[in-house]
DNA sequence: ATAATATATGAACAGATGTTCAAATGATAG
DNA sequence: CTATCATTTGAACATCTGTTCATATATTAT
């Protein structure tokens, strides 16, 4: 709430304040890597696939089943959740089951879920 | 890891088993804003934005000029963050100081940081 | 071996997303 | 009022994303 000098026009900006936060950034490869991470959650596809493994283990067809969608779709959704090491799997057979892989996941959900409901 | 009877091909699959979920499951509105909630971060521009409000209240150009775009692609993105009540801003005479909006952020952003540092 | 079934993969396409450029709005100073 | 500056907005465009369809792989049974 300070006031403060202006900014836009000349170098002498807020120009130690942009360089203080600067260095405190992440570095660019790291904040690529976790934007990758919420893409996997920014999809109301792949929202409903964790949602549902946050009840039961479920295979590839009963997934498809339960959202309307083809097992291709599916199959290739829940490739971009393992690649993120968001879900795990265990074949039985043909059988195919996924399930969520890690505790973040649910925190990560229900935090989103808290704020949308405010 | 308990057995089960297999799965796809016909009616009864793990048929009750899969609408025990669906009963389970948010409805699709809430889920879709969920994912939409994501999707503000799932992008690296944008988790850059908020990792500098992290630090600081900053102005449209300071976050301009940290991540090296125009100030339009700023102002495009903190308009969705905006939207998103992700963020929040004050008017100064012509510059908008913006700020985030939440504790959520910061906590969602940092477990989503914890997942792929593991 | 072949057939049947569950899942995975590749190509193609439509729709969404992020950036830039140009122009509009809002605020202050003269 | 006009001029200037910070920000916002709209249109255009290239890129990315999610789905479907067709096909391939993997497992089991015959």
């Amino acid at each position: 709430m300070e006031e403060r000098t202006p900014c836009c026009q000349q170098e002498q900006v807020h120009e130690d304040l942009v360089r203080r936060v600067e260095g405190r950034l992440p570095g660019d490869e790291l904040l690529y890597d976790l934007a990758e991470l919420f893409k996997m959650f920014g999809d109301s596809t792949r929202i409903k696939i964790l949602y549902a493994l946050f009840e039961s283990e479920l295979c590839v067809c009963d997934i498809a089943r339960l959202l309307g969608l083809t097992q291709s779709a599916i199959s290739h959704q829940l490739r971009l959740l393992k690649s993120a090491k968001l879900v795990q799997y265990r074949r039985e057979g043909k059988t195919v089951y996924y399930s969520l892989a890690d505790a973040h996941v649910r925190s990560i959900v229900g935090q989103g879920m808290e704020h949308i409901c405010e």
